[in-house]
RNA sequence: GGAAAGGUAGCUCAGCCGGUUAGAGCACGGCACUCAUAAUGCCGGGGUCGAGGGUUCGAGUCCCUCCCUUUCCA
């Protein structure tokens, strides 16, 4: 094993679910990152929620929640999605925890003694309402050129000019309405334009494969800018009230959410190795020893967007912390995802919803293929088009790949018994295979990915022509054909078996059914695999369902009023509920939990507020057991806990999820209870 | 305003360092086949490679100008 990955994604913001961009983002990760394992490597796969910042705390406040409480909520519902796509981080963490703190604190010092920090006064806006310095994005006022009202402090929209908030004529808080008024205030700033940083930027960016080409052009503009357009030094601090990390011996200074957020990268891989879980897929050095062995490759995978933090910032400010902190070995960027060509747009509810893909019913394996069949190397911009969805996926997915083994493998089972034998020998098939293989690998490598798709549709192509031309549906009606049809579908097979390793990083839960319900295999395929003859196989079973129009009709129309969390079924047991999918149910994220504490309600007559450990975190929880339980005997008890139910916010506080009970005409409530052995946190399906 | 990326068949895209009549998939038309959850195979129509200049024996591919799209400018 010669490199070990350390891959992450950007860290997405906690005020919001996911978007399509961020699904699009995570289907290329782990697409190079199965890739990799694929071929032997090991990979360490990690991700958290950008949990700080004025917005999260503002958002907060407006919810009358804490900050904590909304970030919770937030990362909550992240494992539907990710679980949706089979997205496989190793591990998912959050920016706001004590190993964050602490990285960024430590950071922060060591470039403080490198003598790139300083501080300095300036003046800004200040809300004497709010009591908070604002950020340009709520300071609105009439446009200084063309006049336009209510237009944010940093640029127009009406007509694109670009200023100072403090330009805006008659500005006022986007927060309170209140007139803005000028303070003073220190700041600290980390020293960009350093002669130091930017000499060893751009030996940075030299390097080739550390960052696209374009990216490094685009980086290198940014580092010789002259005059308006100079390089400036960062300012790395806001004022309380801010949701963040302190910053180390300065009262009442926080650091800005970009300072913080790209650490949070080091964060949850810390608490990845500190879980244990780094050990269990087999890393058994340390977290300081994993960063700087000369074996570990520290790659992100970013959007255009963020160019900037992470070509500029980000490296200088590992490179002048020092070991035991390593600069990215790859920053790979990737461009926006639009829908029939517009641009996407989270606050009109244009572009495509995952949550409600999945809700569909849609096969999240469609888009992984139909992503990864339009993904290169390049900064590009990526367009979902239903009409060519609907196309790709069907002829290339089941038309050609999955069809080969639905065509081929009835022969085998009816007239051979599943015995797969080679009469003309598989020497040159496997040499094929190996051809393609290495082809397709480095596509892969390149994250050329729709290349790679090409080459591998090309090669089923192939199949499906030699099988045509040898006819096997006209050799089983003749007995002394026998070898001849036995040879043909098990080409075809060996193919298919080939075709499904070299599709295996974009489809995994194919690839695991075939080789374990039509191969027979214990495990899941490795690229390995793909020049393997197999040597029999068990009854096809079908793999793969066309796309339904009426499914993508449903998916692009607008979305429907913003409905209300999903109410509990307001039926009595008598009735029978209505069936539900399979899939449907799976939407459920059931969890042990462990009651940790338990008390009664002041002021309410039914209800026992709960504190439950799910092992990775506690929820509070208020459950109407009170008539049937003495809180104190359910402390350390286990149950089970709907654990991706929407906060609820109640008289008495949040609460966040809701434990299963039995009731009836009969009595009740029941608790729930696992059998010994299970732990908190254990899923439930 | 400055900059970047892109503009190739109806659609989505490939065309590396310039080199024979510009390609693929899908869609469309015809034929064949019937093993395959109507899948597959063969044949075919369809493009002044955004526009205009230039370099060259030869340019989609290099240079210049312009137009359009998208994005970035902390």
């Amino acid at each position: 094993m010669s490199e070990t990955f350390f891959v992450t994604t950007a860290l997405p913001y906690a005020n919001g679910p996911f978007h399509i961009g961020h699904i699009m983002e995570y289907i290329q990760a782990d697409i190079w990152v199965r890739f990799e394992r694929l071929q032997g490597k090991r990979v360490h796969f990690v991700g958290a929620d950008d949990a700080h910042g004025a917005p999260i705390m503002l958002k907060a406040e407006a919810e009358h929640i804490t900050p904590e409480q909304l970030v919770a909520r937030i990362g909550a519902g992240r494992a539907r999605y990710l679980e949706g796509f089979h997205i496989g981080f190793d591990h998912w963490h959050s920016t706001h925890s004590p190993e964050n703190t602490a990285l960024s604190q430590d950071i922060y010092r060591r470039l403080k003694a490198a003598g790139l920090v300083y501080s300095k006064p300036i003046e800004q806006f200040f809300d004497p309402v709010k009591g908070m310095f604002l950020a340009d994005r709520y300071i609105k006022g009439e446009c200084p050129k063309c006049h336009a009202k209510d237009q944010y402090g940093d640029a127009c929209e009406v007509c694109g000019s670009v200023y100072a908030p403090t330009e805006l004529i008659a500005p006022y808080s986007a927060l309170t309405g209140a007139k803005p008024v000028l303070k003073s205030s220190e700041h600290f700033f980390f020293r960009l334009s350093d002669a130091r940083c930017v000499a060893f930027l751009h030996e940075w960016l030299a390097v080739a494969g550390h960052v696209q080409p374009q990216v490094a052009n685009k980086a290198r503009e940014w580092l010789a800018g002259k005059g308006e357009q100079a390089l400036g030094d960062w300012d790395i601090s806001r004022d309380a009230p801010y949701f963040g990390i302190p910053i180390p011996d300065a009262p009442g200074k926080f650091f800005y959410v970009w300072l913080d957020a790209p650490i949070g990268y080091l964060a949850a891989l810390k608490s990845y190795f500190e879980s244990g879980k780094a050990r269990a897929n087999g890393e058994l050095r340390s977290f300081e020893d994993f960063l700087t062995a000369p074996d570990t490759r520290q790659v992100h995978f970013i959007g255009k967007d963020i160019i900037y933090f992470h070509t500029l910032f980000w490296p200088a400010m590992l490179h002048f912390a020092g070991a035991p902190y390593r600069t990215p070995d790859n920053v790979h960027v990737h461009g926006f995802i639009t829908v029939s060509g517009a641009k996407m747009s989270k606050s009109r509810g244009t572009g495509i919803s995952p949550l409600r893909y999945l809700e569909l019913g849609m096969n999240p394996e469609w888009l992984r293929y139909y992503i990864a069949a339009k993904l290169n190397a390049n900064v590009e911009d990526l367009d979902f088009n239903p009409a060519d969805f609907l196309a790709r996926v069907n002829s290339d997915l089941i038309g050609k790949y999955v069809n080969i083994a639905s065509r081929a493998a009835p022969f085998i089972s009816r007239h051979f018994g599943g015995a797969i034998d080679y009469p003309g020998g598989t020497e040159a098939l496997t040499q094929r295979a190996r051809e393609v293989l290495e082809q397709v690998r480095a596509s892969y490598d390149a994250r050329e990915f729709g290349r790679a798709m090409r080459e591998i549709m090309a090669f089923a192509d192939r199949v499906n022509q030699e099988f045509d031309a040898r006819q096997p549906w006209v050799l089983a009606k003749d007995p002394a054909q026998r070898e001849a049809l036995q040879d043909s579908c098990a080409r075809a097979l060996y193919s298919f078996k080939t075709l499904t390793c070299l599709l295996a990083p974009v489809l995994p839960a194919v690839a695991e059914r075939v080789a374990r319900e039509l191969f027979g295999l214990d495990r899941a395929l490795t690229f390995a695999d793909a020049l393997e003859p197999p040597r029999r196989i068990e009854p096809y079973q079908h793999l793969m369902t066309r796309v339904d129009p009426k499914q993508l009709d449903a998916l692009l129309e607008p979305p429907a009023e913003p409905k209300p969390p999903a109410a509990a079924p307001a039926q009595s047991a008598a009735e029978a509920p209505a069936t539900l999918s399979l899939d449907a149910f799976k939407q459920v994220d059931l969890r042990v939990a462990r009651i940790a504490a338990a008390e009664a309600v002041a002021g309410a007559d039914k209800l026992l507020k709960l504190t439950l450990d799910l092992g990775t975190e506690t929820r509070t929880v208020f459950a109407g057991i009170k008539a049937a339980y003495d809180p104190a005997t359910l402390v350390g008890r286990l149950t089970v806990m709907v654990a991706n139910l929407a906060p609820r916010k109640m008289k008495f506080g949040l609460s966040e999820g809701m434990v299963l009970a039995a009731s009836g005409p009969q009595g009740g409530p029941f608790l729930l209870s696992p059998d010994a052995g299970a732990v908190p946190g254990m899923r439930i399906s």
